[in-house]
Parts: C-alpha cells; sequence; structure tokens
DNA sequence: CTGCCGATATACT
DNA sequence: GTATATCGGCAGC
C-alpha cells in the first residue's frame, strides 16, 4: 500500500551514509513534475574517505557537504556533468549519499526533453536517469541546487529538488559491492542498488561480477 | 552486449 | 601538466 508522498525523515539522514545509503534506495527525488525512484547509491565518508571530495578538508566546492543532513551536494564534473548527493550525519563530518540511478516514475515528457538536447536520439524511458549525471541532467539538477534543503518547502513547494517516502520499503536484500568511477578506496563495498532494475547506472562488468555480497 | 575514445571545466601536483 | 564520484558514439562481437 502506497501513501502519498512526504519528505523523508531527517533523523534517517543524520547517521553514517554507508547505514543510509540502502536506506535511500525506492525513496524518491522529485523536482518540479519530474520524479524519479532511487535504485542506486554509493556512500562517501567525507575527512575519512580518499574517494571523498572532502578528503582534503573544506573548499568553495564541497562546502555544502559540510552543511547538516537532508540538504544536497551537487558538483560539477568532467567539464560537463551535474552529478548530486544526500548530505547525511554525524553534523559536519562532510559525509554523503550519491544518487547514482534513478527509475523515472513521473514528468517522462520533460526528462526526455532534457535528455535529447545535444543528442542524436531520445533515450529509452529506462535510460532517461541512468547514471549520476544523466539523472542530474533528465531532472534539471544543477549548481544553482547545491546546499539546497531536500526535506522542506521554504513556502515554496513547486522549487528546488526534494526527497520524498512514498511508504515504499528498501529492498530486503540490497545489492552491495565496490563504487564506480573511484581508484582511491575501490575496495570499499559502499555502493547499494535494487538488484537486477533495469535503470542501474552502466558500469563495467568487472565491477558487476566484483559485487561483493548481499546484504541484509 | 563489450570496450575504447574524446569532450571539456575544475581541482590539484 | 595530470586526474577526475561521466557520458555518448561507434566499432567489434
Amino acid at each position: 500500500m502506497v501513501r502519498n508522498p512526504a519528505p523523508v525523515d531527517r533523523e534517517l539522514l543524520a547517521r553514517d551514509p554507508v547505514d543510509v545509503a540502502p536506506l535511500l534506495l525506492n525513496k524518491l527525488l522529485a523536482h518540479g513534475r519530474r520524479v524519479g525512484r532511487v535504485v542506486e547509491v554509493e556512500a562517501y565518508r567525507g575527512e575519512s574517505d580518499p574517494a571523498s571530495h572532502a578528503y582534503r578538508g573544506r573548499t568553495p566546492r564541497n562546502g555544502s557537504m559540510f552543511g547538516s543532513p537532508g540538504h544536497c551536494y551537487v558538483y560539477f564534473t568532467y567539464g560537463m556533468h551535474y552529478c548530486m548527493n544526500v548530505v547525511c550525519g554525524p553534523e559536519g563530518e562532510a559525509r554523503a549519499v550519491l544518487l547514482r540511478a534513478l527509475e523515472p516514475v513521473g514528468g517522462l515528457e520533460d526528462m526526455r526533453a532534457a535528455r535529447a538536447v545535444g543528442r542524436a536520439s531520445v533515450p529509452a524511458d529506462e535510460e532517461l536517469c541512468r547514471g549520476p549525471g544523466n539523472l542530474c541532467r533528465a531532472l534539471g539538477i544543477d549548481r544553482s541546487h547545491d546546499g539546497l534543503d531536500l526535506l522542506s518547502t521554504h513556502g515554496n513547494p513547486d522549487e528546488g529538488p526534494r526527497l520524498l517516502d512514498d511508504g515504499t520499503e528498501p529492498p530486503a536484500r540490497p545489492a552491495r559491492g565496490r563504487r564506480v568511477g573511484v581508484r582511491a578506496g575501490e575496495n570499499l563495498p559502499w555502493r547499494f542498488w535494487v538488484p537486477g532494475h533495469a535503470s542501474l547506472s552502466r558500469t563495467p562488468r568487472a565491477l558487476r561480477d566484483m559485487k561483493l555480497h548481499d546484504c541484509l
């Protein structure tokens, strides 16, 4: 039974991202009419994680990761892509969960239009939010949203990205494995996903086969 | 399906 | 100058 979507509980996020990450699976990310269900995430452990943007401390780019749980960290990378994180706890330790893939569930027309720009063809529905850069493109998320609170409307219900819970439970046994595209800390099993989902990000076969184990 | 390559801004050595 | 929490197009299965 699916309830009316409500903001994700901030207490859920105010913990270590390795614990929070699998609990974000099946939550919703909404931006205006565009809505996607989270199916793949990665945890980054701030200044104690060599793969984290916060490993060498605070900079103008990563400042929002040092903010409070429930806010977002949006960064620009490879000269052309935005990626989005949910800031976790403990407060001020720059820990966060990267959203890597969503299943499109609303506003598909707007997603297709956004993803078609500069491309030869419109992606298939299951590919619209497949990958951390693609999901930001599909939902229209960029650096202007960096640092915003994902759990509060601030009186503007139609402005900014939101993290919602419609009552769908996280998978009982999420898949777990190494993170994608990182060198430092490459063996840490801090990526979590919905097993077998059609909208998972494209990852090298080596990484998929390196799936360590299922958990929970 | 898989892998390789180039695009292109920003951070860091 | 080098690396990067990436992606699309294309070649070869």
